[in-house]
DNA sequence: TAAGTGACGATCG
DNA sequence: TCGATCGCCACTT
């Protein structure tokens, strides 16, 4: 599974997003080379190995909505991650008109790079 | 090989 | 905004 070498372009494209920032899966998928495979990455996310630090939490569904269910244990410890980083989070949900990150030509290359 | 399963997305009511 | 539905696709059983 974590022989999947799209997974490792996944983590990259969201390492790429800047503290302060949220972007969705669909838009993570599109800018791995992935379009149209969302859940492909929510289960790459799953297999975040331990010795790479991925931002995992500045992935949200394309409403804005955090991907776990209000309450839980991870939606709690990822709306923490995110207001630390000024990210507002109200009802389990983000403003994405706000905070959604928009990658701009620079981003994109230095992406590249790593 | 077929059926079940998801950290999803778009659409509809 | 919310839930139900359907389409989607890689992976598991």
């Amino acid at each position: 599974m974590s022989h999947n070498p799209h997974y490792k372009q996944i983590w990259q494209t969201v390492c790429a997003i800047p503290a302060g920032k949220v972007a969705s899966y669909g838009q993570i998928a599109d800018l791995a080379g992935l379009p149209g495979r969302a859940r492909l990455v929510g289960k790459s996310l799953g297999y975040i190995p331990s010795d790479m630090s991925v931002p995992w939490y500045r992935v949200l569904r394309s409403s804005g909505q955090l991907a776990f269910p209000k309450g839980s244990e991870q939606a709690m410890k990822q709306t923490g991650l995110l207001q630390d980083e000024n990210v507002a989070v109200l009802s389990n949900r983000v403003k994405l008109a706000s905070f959604q990150w928009q990658p701009t030509l620079e981003e994109m290359l230095w992406k590249l790079q790593q």
